[in-house]
DNA sequence: AGCCAATGACACC
DNA sequence: TGGTGTCCCTTGGC
């Protein structure tokens, strides 16, 4: 234990505690003035709460400082006012009710009653549509909903783990992007600036190139005339253009030649996506500019233009059927349509107005005309038609997907392959009860209602899911959470569930480092344990996964 | 088990 | 308008 040493000139201090909490030794209480000897006042105390005032330091009070009340009542964490406590309890998450719901973000209510909410109790059950809201309708949904008959869902939902990279990457995942042409192939990209080439077919192939970039690989994107090659942007202001056998990669812009000279000067690129006709790579960067890089010539192509005022563009996006007009988003609350072939600062064609910044716009993935965007206001919006009105969305579905600085950006994405143009994934930031485990599903939403398809999930997977990406030609979902990749196939196609198949989860980080670059069974086991015990909140049964034989195999 | 750091949006002045 | 303080369900490491 430190020393305590005595504080003559600190000013006296009063110590509130419940009357009914645990009297704690003399020593103890030293020990928490120490800890919370900057705090003014935690907690405030009412007139009728019995508390018990602690006096200390009655030294200082001789030399006529200002008293100093430190409260050891309970207090909610996120309003710091007596009475309640917001937080986990047990895998249920309670609200502050002093905070508007942290889900549609409107006062009076909590997650637990709001009407927008995932019902726990039926296990999948469609979320509200927007007018939903109304209370009578709302209750109709509910009371309905248990008693229709099941009918299978036209989706080919992905909703089972068929194999995992457990702490492939040494941060937190930032993009994925699939093979266009093989089928097996996953990339993705950190917080580290590290790109992945994963082999989920093998499992153990897989390479970390670790040179590329020197901090977040926010985007990539394959050169549409050699699947060779891919680009990537990065928040340490470069477009690298990489050979994915060889590992080398070039830079055909860098936005920050000079190296670091003060946040105010260092550009970050974000959005990036190609327009294939023209061969351009279009990229914008942190202070809302958009630049180009001729693919050919593999150098930059025409003068930086502002696209976006305030700041960051955070998402581009080429349409597919005329990739001249493409879709931007960013931090000043707008997505805007523009004109690749009349473009200047302000030439926007439609300006999409959100509450909050935009974290992504995408064009439908077959027609092109619908949009669909993901706003930090906890609301998706869905434009059906791009040539009639686009004013205002044709729908708003609430659905959790909060901004959290420690996250990567909640991003919903299309089904490309659905024809109807409906489904598309999102993962979940708001956790849900399930079996006693708080887990953070991956949902699957249908845009044209607002329904929830449904909400996959494992027990293994405690950690939220922002990333995700479906498989161009197959029913696969590959899911990027924290530092670990998944592979979900559907039930009946994944093998998963036999024998063979156990070896088909590779734990990389520490315990393949204890084994150096040795090949073989992983001998420990407690590593491997650690990982399946970090899911402390989780009570409920684990899945078939069996990480204890896997065999990790590192190209490097 | 408990603390800490990393670090983006935004409200407020 | 720019500086600054605050922040609700993070995650991993020590």
């Amino acid at each position: 234990m430190a020393p305590v040493t005595p504080r003559t000139a600190f000013p006296k201090v009063l110590i509130e505690r419940d009357s009914d909490s645990e009297q704690s030794s003399s020593e103890e209480e030293e020990e928490k003035l120490d800890e919370e000897e900057e705090e003014e006042e935690v907690g405030v105390s009412t007139a009728n709460e019995k508390t018990e005032k602690l006096e200390l330091g009655s030294d200082a009070n001789r030399k006529g400082k200002a008293p100093i009340t430190i409260s050891l009542k309970k207090v909610c964490k996120v309003c710091k006012k007596p009475g309640h406590e917001a937080g986990f309890k047990g895998a249920a998450y309670i609200d502050c009710p002093m905070k508007p719901c942290f889900l549609c973000k409107m006062p009076g209510h909590t997650t637990l009653t709001c009407p927008h909410r995932v019902s726990t109790e039926h296990g999948v059950v469609p979320a509200p549509r927007r007018k939903a809201c109304k209370p009578l309708e709302y209750v109709f949904e509910r009371q309905l909903r248990p008693s229709l008959p099941s009918i299978k869902p036209k989706y080919v939902i992905p909703d089972q783990v068929n194999c995992a990279v457990i702490r492939y990457h040494s941060r937190r995942i930032t993009c994925l992007e699939f093979h266009p042409t093989k089928n097996n192939i996953l990339l993705s990209g950190d917080k580290k600036g590290q790109l992945g080439v994963w082999d989920f077919g093998k499992v153990y192939e897989k390479v970390v190139y670790g040179n590329i970039h020197s901090c977040l690989v926010n985007n990539m994107r394959f050169n549409p005339t050699n699947d060779c090659m891919v680009y990537s942007a990065s928040s340490d202001g470069t477009i690298s253009c990489t050979d994915l056998e060889t590992g080398i990669s070039s830079s055909p812009l860098n936005l920050n030649p000079d190296g670091w000279q003060g946040p105010n000067t260092w550009k970050m690129l974000n959005g990036m996506d190609i327009n294939s006709e023209k061969g351009l790579v279009l990229v914008a960067d942190s202070f809302g500019f958009l630049h180009m890089v001729d693919i050919r010539s593999n150098n930059r192509s025409g003068d930086a233009i502002l696209i976006h005022k305030k700041g960051k563009v955070v998402g581009i996006h080429c349409n597919p059927i005329q990739p001249d007009i493409f879709l931007t988003c960013g931090n000043d609350h707008f997505a805007r349509i523009w004109d690749l072939r009349q473009i200047e600062a302000g030439s926007s064609l439609y300006d999409l107005k959100h509450t909050r910044v935009v974290n992504s716009a995408y064009f439908s993935p077959i027609s092109g005309t619908k949009i669909l965007t993901t706003s930090q206001d906890n609301r998706l919006r869905v434009w059906d038609s791009i040539f009639g009105n686009v004013d205002s969305p044709s729908r708003e579905i609430v659905h959790s997907h909060d901004f959290n600085r420690h996250l990567t950006p909640f991003k919903a994405e299309w089904d490309p392959k659905d024809p109807s143009e409906s489904l598309a994934v999102v993962g979940r930031y708001i956790s849900e009860n399930y079996n006693g485990a708080a887990l953070h599903p991956i949902d699957f939403i249908d845009t044209s209602t607002g329904q929830l398809v449904a909400e996959v999930m494992d027990p293994n997977i405690t950690t939220i899911s922002p990333v995700n990406k479906l498989h161009p030609r197959d029913d696969i979902l590959a899911t990027g959470s924290s530092r670990s990749l998944f592979i979900w196939k559907p039930k009946e196609k994944s093998e998963l569930v036999e024998e063979k198949d156990e070896q088909k989860i590779v734990v990389c980080g520490k315990a393949e480092k204890k084994r150096g670059k040795k090949n073989g069974n992983i001998s420990d086991e407690s590593d491997d344990e650690g990982f399946m015990s970090k899911s402390k909140k989780s009570k409920s049964k684990k899945t078939e996964w069996k990480l204890s034989r896997c065999t990790t195999k590192d190209n490097r």
